[in-house]
DNA sequence: CGGTCACTTGATCGTCTTCAATACCAGTGG
DNA sequence: CCACTGGTATTGAAGACGATCAAGTGACCG
C-alpha cells in the first residue's frame, strides 16, 4: 500500500493489549471495532448452546481480524498470551474504505485468503482422522513461525493450550495428547515438556501423515 | 448496485450451460474466470489425494463463485443439475473492479458473508453429531428455498444426493440415510421417496435440534 | 428382462469420546 | 521448607457413535 494511504491508517489506529482470556470481541456483540494483532495470539471462536466449542483459527502478529458480515460479531476474540492489538472504530474504518481504493483490494485479499483456509480447515473436520489433524495442525504451525524465524527452524511454539487445540481440530484435550505422544513415539516429533514448543525431527513425513499419504501407524 | 455499473457488468458476461458432473472450475487450475450461477445447483468440493471428498458448500441462482486468494482455484467446482451460469474472464473482470468501486465494495460483502457461512460450517463439523449436522443441513436449506417460494413453504428441495449430502455434513452415505429415517420416524419431516424432497414438519423443533437444544432421541 | 444407480437397512467393527486416576508445575501461605 | 491448591497434561479402561461391510429394494433404461 501506498506511504500516504498507510499513514491516514495509522492515524485512525488506537494500540490496545489485552491479558490473558480477556475478550478483543464476542460473538452476538455490535460489531464497531476492526483490529490488527500487533504482539500475541488470539484465538476465534463459536460456542453452542451448552457450551460445544468450536475454534475457527488462531491470530497471531500481522493478521486482520474482524470483518463482519452483518453489524454483529460472528464470532469471539480472546487473546490467548499477552496481546497487543491495533484497534480501529469501525465507522472511521468504513470511511476510510470509501476514499481509499487501495485499502478495500487488500481487505479483499485477506478475506479471500481468509476462505481459502476456512476450506483447508473444513476439509481437515469433515475427512481427516485425528492423527492426520495433529499433523496438519503441526506443519502448519510451524509454516507460521517461518514468518518470524528463520527458515529451517524445526522449533513450533504452541502458545495455546491442548484444550484450543482440541476445540481448533474437532477433537478431545485427551486425543490431541495421545497422537502427540503416537507422534513422538514414531520419532517424527520431540515434545519439550511443560514449554508448549515442539521439534519436528521429519518435516516430510509430518506433511505426508497431514495429506493423507501416510497411514501413521 | 447502480445501474450503469450494472450494465457494464453485463456486457462482459457470457452465459455458458454446463450438463450434470460438468466442471465449471478445478482445483489447482488456472483462475481465470468468476461465475454468477443463474440456474441450478453447483458443488464446491476439495479432494485428499486418496479421494476422500469434503464439499465446502452448494451454490444455487444468484450465488456468486470463483474469488481465488492465488491465481489457481481453491477448490472444485462441478455442476450438480443442469445449470447456466454468467462467466466473466478474470482478467477483464479484474479492470473493471478497478474503476467501480461498487463492485469491489460488494465483493468484500459476498466474501464477509461466505466466511461467516465457512465458520457456521467448521462449528458444524467440528462440534455437533449427525442428527444436528442432519437438521441443520434441512433448515439452512428450507431457509434458501424461502428466497424463490413464498414464505411458510414446508418443502425442502434437495437437489444433491445422499453421497453429496455426506461429503458436506463429514458423514457417510448411510449415516445420512440412517439419520433422515430417524428424523422421519420423529415426524420431524416427511420423506418424498425418489423425489429428492422432504417436507418439514415442525420446523422449531428441527432447528432446536440443528442448535443442539434437543437431543433428537 | 438384465443392468445400473440411488437409496435404505442390518450387523459388525474401530476410532474417538467419556470417565477416571495420576503426574507435574506454579503459586500461596503456614 | 513443605503442605495445600488449582491448572495443565498424560495415561488407562470402558463405552458410544459413526464407519465399514454387506444385502436388499425400487426406479429407470437400453
Amino acid at each position: 500500500m501506498p506511504h500516504g494511504e498507510l499513514a491516514r491508517l495509522a492515524a485512525l489506529a488506537t494500540i490496545k493489549r489485552f491479558k490473558p482470556g480477556q475478550f478483543l470481541a464476542e460473538e452476538g456483540e455490535p460489531a464497531d471495532a476492526v483490529f490488527n494483532v500487533i504482539r500475541g495470539t488470539v484465538r476465534l471462536y463459536k460456542l453452542l448452546p451448552d457450551g460445544r466449542r468450536q475454534i475457527t483459527g488462531f491470530a497471531d502478529a500481522a493478521d486482520f481480524l474482524g470483518l463482519a458480515a452483518g453489524h454483529t460479531y460472528a464470532f469471539t476474540i480472546e487473546a490467548i498470551d499477552s496481546v497487543q492489538a491495533c484497534t480501529f472504530v469501525r465507522t472511521r474504518f468504513r470511511s476510510l474504505i470509501e476514499d481509499l481504493p487501495a485499502l478495500e483490494h487488500r481487505l479483499l485479499e485477506l478475506a479471500s485468503a481468509e476462505l481459502e483456509a476456512a476450506q483447508y480447515q473444513m476439509l481437515l473436520l469433515g475427512r481427516k482422522s485425528a492423527c492426520e489433524r495433529v499433523a496438519t495442525f503441526l506443519c502448519i504451525r510451524h509454516k507460521i513461525g517461518l514468518r518470524s524465524a528463520d527458515p529451517g527452524c524445526r522449533t513450533v511454539l504452541l502458545p495455546m493450550s491442548r484444550t484450543d487445540i482440541a476445540d481448533y481440530l474437532g477433537l478431545t484435550i485427551e486425543t490431541v495428547s495421545r497422537t502427540l505422544t503416537k507422534l513422538r513415539k514414531n520419532e517424527l516429533i520431540t515434545l519439550q515438556p511443560h514449554k508448549r514448543g515442539v521439534i519436528i525431527n521429519d518435516l516430510d513425513a509430518l506433511w505426508a501423515l497431514a495429506e493423507g499419504c501416510a497411514d501413521g501407524s
